[in-house]
DNA sequence: AGGATTGTGTCAGTAAGTGTCATAAAGTGT
DNA sequence: ACACTTTATGACACTTACTGACACAATCCT
């Protein structure tokens, strides 16, 4: 498999748990069932460990004592949550799913290397 | 044989597969039946993985923290899907099969590195 | 400690995907 | 035109994946 691709409909239980599709699993598991789960405007990116790594690298040479790019990198990392895919599932913490406006059905949007979590509404009203 | 060449009428099993042509076979076979398959307007894009890899490269320009080009990723990569011929067959999911409007037949298009698979009504109507 | 809240593993029922085979249809060579 | 080979289709049984539910473990809070 070359990375995450496609749209697909999952469930959350009542725990808040999501159901990893099958296809995105067997990537997870080959690599790492590390993530890092992140809030952008309206819905969550998951990075898998590396990928996250790699982007952070890109992050790394902004200027830790300038005050806009502080400001940026505070926005990035403190909405960022690490989590696992543990037994199928990905526990999405409570804060998350509030800033996504995560229900009972979740769509996940395959982006290569990295896939996104959407409430079903809010990516039918993405600008196309 | 040099590429998918030719219009061929197949027919969708029940369970959504498309019974590939002994042509098309051949290629795949030989060259990898790892496929990725992508909407289009109206009808689908079948990549060998290959073919699709080499399209994927052109996008690694976007910048994936830029909002509208991370939309133009997002509609890219969302529209695709990975699949594999097995048993001679190729399992063509429920939603694109929605999308492209496909039936139990439907027209199968060489565009010799690629292939397209159309609803015969709506290939019929194509501009010419 | 007790009780509530949150997180985790497992399982059974259902739905979706897959392999195989028999038959039907199409194509090939003589 | 005939027999023979290859290809396509539909049906069936089987396997895998998804969901919801339940039971238990860990944590937090008085």
């Amino acid at each position: 498999m070359n990375g995450f691709l496609g749209t697909y409909s999952v469930s959350i239980d009542d725990k808040g748990r999501l159901n990893v599709p099958a296809k995105f699993k067997g990537l997870l598991e080959r690599d790492s069932p590390q993530l890092v789960m992140c809030v952008m405007d309206g819905f969550l990116i998951v990075f898998p460990q590396r990928e996250w790594a790699a982007n952070e690298e890109k992050l790394y040479h902004l200027n830790a004592f300038d005050k806009s790019d502080r400001n940026r990198l505070r926005e990035f990392y403190a909405r960022a949550t690490e989590c696992e895919m543990k037994s199928g599932k990905i526990l999405i913490p409570a804060a998350q799913r509030e800033a996504a406006g995560l229900k009972k059905e979740v769509t996940l949007v395959g982006m290569s290397k990295t896939f996104e979590l959407w409430a079903p509404d809010r990516l039918e009203k993405t600008p196309k």
